[in-house]
DNA sequence: ACCATTAGAGAATGATCATTCTCTAATGAG
DNA sequence: CTCATTAGAGAATGATCATTCTCTAATGGT
């Protein structure tokens, strides 16, 4: 009855989420967002709403497809603090690469003035407990005591945003190697 | 021969350091920074120029005042490797009280978009080998070997980060207190 | 005491931006 | 085919802000 949409919102949401992990919320404008997404202004504001509401659906995006597959790694039923180990270097080798310069949008977002947004401040919290879980059950399953893998669990949620903060930085790649090689081998 | 400024000017960087640690350069307005230092304008603009060389000055002041002294513990001449984790565990503490809830200013610019200013790149950096170098120096004196104190120094430099991002966004006490922890037991 | 010089207060300027509005173009139920 | 409805393109609005400018007030060397 009505003219239809000629976008599809999940991958306007993915643009969008792109152009506010490399940018962050205040360096972003509308106007970049609609450039990005190829999605007309009414059409960004009658799907999503405004900016801050499409920087909330970006952080939810985020969780659910890139940090997601982050950590798929973990999933794996027959894991093994090897296994683990592995994937902390392989993080560590993304984070010296070209394609880790943004760090984690996740992180980013962490340390920015976006997190008196509630909402944010929510998503932000959220993503940190999912992430201690995360490894603790993958620790626990490689044979570690559940306790101790709690608390590493969180050690590892830790390690993990230094990573990031280095890896935005474009720290010294001896720095990150180092910091990696010693944060295995806790495990 | 002419009218003398009625302010200290290293009294007027601290006070907008302050501001822009707490609320970060683009949230920050020239407005912002005349009323927290409560320097004319036209004084802010004569004596330091405009709002980036404001930051790049403040970024300069926190290294040089607040950064030296977190640092500080590190300067004793005859220093343990209990002393370095003492400092870790205060620090830790610190993070979770009130007072740590604007993480550290180097670390916020450090995931921040200013990061494509040169000048700012430049002290991130800086402030990164230092703080490695701080630390690896601090360890050799505490018995650790060159090599070894090396690749410490720089764990502790990213374990810094870490740290600095949770405090930030007001992560769980929990997990900042495991995090130290067990960052601890790798000494 | 005078005046060249610089400070202070805050108004003026010009830019950017989020958000809304207007006008035109599709769509498909009837 | 018609028209109520919603999309798209982008102009209009109103706000905020960095930076500059203007006008007045001190200062201190002469």
């Amino acid at each position: 009855m009505a003219r239809p949409r000629t976008f599809d919102p999940d991958q306007a949401i993915d643009a969008v989420m792109r152009v506010f992990w490399q940018k962050g919320f205040a360096e972003t404008s509308y106007g970049d967002l609609v450039e990005a997404s190829g999605v007309s202004r009414k059409g960004l504001y009658t799907t999503f709403g405004n900016k801050e509401a499409l920087f909330i659906a970006s952080l939810r995006h985020y969780r659910q497809t890139v940090f997601r597959s982050i950590l798929s790694a973990l999933n794996k039923e027959a894991i093994t603090l090897e296994d683990i180990s592995t994937m902390l270097k392989e993080l560590g080798q993304l984070a010296v690469s070209e394609a880790g310069s943004s760090g984690c949008f996740m992180a980013n977002t962490a340390s920015d003035d976006t997190l008196q947004i509630s909402e944010v401040k929510y998503q932000i919290d959220a993503h940190l407990q999912s992430m201690s879980h995360s490894f603790s059950e993958a620790l626990q399953r490689a044979g570690v005591k559940a306790k101790r893998a709690k608390v590493l669990g969180h050690y590892l949620t830790g390690v993990m945003q230094g990573l990031f903060l280095l890896a935005h930085a474009r720290a010294r790649e001896d720095i990150i190697e180092d910091y990696i090689a010693v944060a295995i081998s806790t495990l």
